[in-house]
DNA sequence: AATGAATGAGGATTCATTCAT
DNA sequence: AATGAATGAATCCTCATTCAT
């Protein structure tokens, strides 16, 4: 609504346009999903007409899945994952836990985004749905390696089934979180978490050798 | 052309035909969200015309949440908490934990949309979300109470925090089974669920106690 | 652009609408062609706003190909060929040329759509062209009946190829007064072509009985 | 997102480049008319970017009316029209005939643009539109010279008949070519044609002579 | 209890065109 | 000679909703 800082801006600038584009996306799709992002409103928050957005995305599909992507590889590197941490697998699972609940709470806009494509069921699936579930499989592989280093004496399917069950706590605190607000304490939660896994993986790897 | 053809429009009946657009609510609203929920698909799939959704509903608003309100009738009546059961306390979580799962089977539709809605952060909510959150708490105290009964030593924030990480276990599950489809057995990975809850609470009830 | 007209007219009615729409279409795109004729103009020029059009006609497609049938009917009813007439062939080849000519004069934008239709040649053809396409064959085996009942000397091929010489000739003498106006005769040039049609018909007669 | 990825582009080269222009055009403008021809499929077609167009070409307009310039131009070079042949003047009308007949085969992006051209009725004509009745005029004359050659006691009034209905005639059995595809033979079609006008052009001058 | 018709606002997308480089 | 980026107007069409019947 302020204009005043706009003031025949002319030097034609690709890449900062592009990430205004994308940054106004993120915002608007990350509260009202995919239906309720139109191009007027992420217009109007970056600032460039209806028109150039589309130099610059093919059409809203693009423009969803191109913020789903950059969202996700921001995210990736806020996680920084501290594999090489001594400790003991508690310790490990544990800090982990804290980082990715700490990095959910700085991009919210991707994971809500995210899984509220992840729900829908539409006959023809947004793109952006599916680079969500591409991504979010990625991340899903990475716990399930972190798993199979942490508890080395579990077989393939128990490692699958506690990366399922770690990956929906993920999920779920976090729309809990998302719900109810700061009611919800996600680091505290995403320990506690943590410490159930940790027990579980124990008690499978102990019925294993068995 | 002529008014003739007309196939002998049974009596209006203002019940059924109320059904039948909540039936094409649940089924769209489910897939798509509210946004993606149109007056003109409704009516297209119960086969009233859009002015009569009118005469049934205030507006999109009321029907949504009109939907949301039935379809957690349905759920409710179908989830039939066995809570008289005899056994120790993990055999009750874990029938407890399957009837929940398999009732989400059965109505997903539910589910999807409220977990839709209950994402969604518009800057002025929709009823159904509203209506959603309140259905939701309902469970969630009925999750409580049965927590309460069944480890009575614990105290009322440890029982807030197992009933948070059980409604959110039940969430995360829920999607990965949306996502994953039939790769995923809600019951047996609710029975892995309702374990590691109960092994909480034991701790939680043995830390409190000391 | 005269809005007085319309005092806030209410009592709807349909056919009439329908109706005004299909005036203000015939007209505009018998003179813009398919992808001249936006629906904004259609709507100033019945009065009716757009979104009303799409109550009346499924999308654009549907009102040009429903402009074309409704056209081809009211000039089929204007051509009124007396079959019955007595006198020679001659004689009753120039009427029919005649009456041809003077419902050209009074219907020419439906020609001059459907030729403009017929010489695109889209990927997706609409289906305005498809419908004018059909009805220009119904009246082409007319006069390929009328060519048989005439000259029934005459064998098929010979009946297909004065067919599609009386058609061509109308069309390309149709255009001619499209372009030039008044400067041609129509009624004449088409007796003139139907002369000529009348000798072919009698040479080539002559040539199969030899 | 490195620059260096551009493939050595050819030194630029303007005429080569307005061609290729022009041929994407022809292509596109034959197909689908003038509104249906968008500067974007153009340069779609053509490789160049939008804004190259518009340093080969002041606006669409002109794009056009270039085109129509360009392809009349080739169009005349095609049709080589034999007129020293000796013979009897059917023959010479005959090979005549035959000569546009195959020229229309091989340029109809030409002559099928020029006639929707023609048949549109905007308000401010498109000057592809004028050039189209200008060159189409250039090709009237000389087939009445021809016409007055072969024929020399026509008078005027008749000559002129005759060239219009020839050019009729020609223009009416383009589009049945162009509607029906190989089931019309052009050549034949047309030298029927030629015949009929020399019939015509005999019964005239003899009449002229009584 | 229901519906045919209407309507203004807004949806996504494409248009022809311009301008700085 | 060419182009990446931008832009306002216009495109077709759908939206939620209303109203007279």
């Amino acid at each position: 609504m302020t204009r005043s800082e706009a003031p025949r801006r002319k030097r034609a600038n690709g890449v900062e346009s592009r990430q205004r584009i994308l940054d106004a996306t993120v915002e608007i799709a990350g509260e009202r999903g995919y239906d309720g992002t139109s191009i007027a409103a992420v217009s109007a928050k970056c600032g460039l007409p209806a028109s150039s957005i589309y130099w610059h995305f093919k059409d809203k599909d693009d423009l969803i899945a191109a913020v789903i992507e950059r969202s996700f590889e921001t995210w990736l590197t806020a996680v920084e994952l501290p594999d090489e941490t001594e400790g003991t697998s508690l310790d490990r699972v544990t800090v982990m836990a804290a980082n990715i609940a700490r990095s959910l709470l700085d991009a919210p806009d991707f994971l809500r985004l995210g899984l509220m494509l992840a729900l829908e069921r539409r006959p023809t699936e947004p793109r952006g749905r599916t680079v969500f579930l591409q991504v979010r499989d990625i991340s899903r592989q990475r716990i399930a390696d972190t798993v199979r280093t942490l508890y080395p004496e579990l077989d393939e399917a128990a490692v699958r089934t506690l990366t399922t069950y770690a990956v929906a706590g993920a999920d779920g605190l976090f729309i809990q979180r998302e719900i109810s607000g700061d009611d919800v304490d996600l680091v505290a939660v995403f320990q506690l978490h943590a410490q159930l896994i940790h027990d579980a993986a124990n008690r499978m790897a102990a019925r294993s050798e068995a």
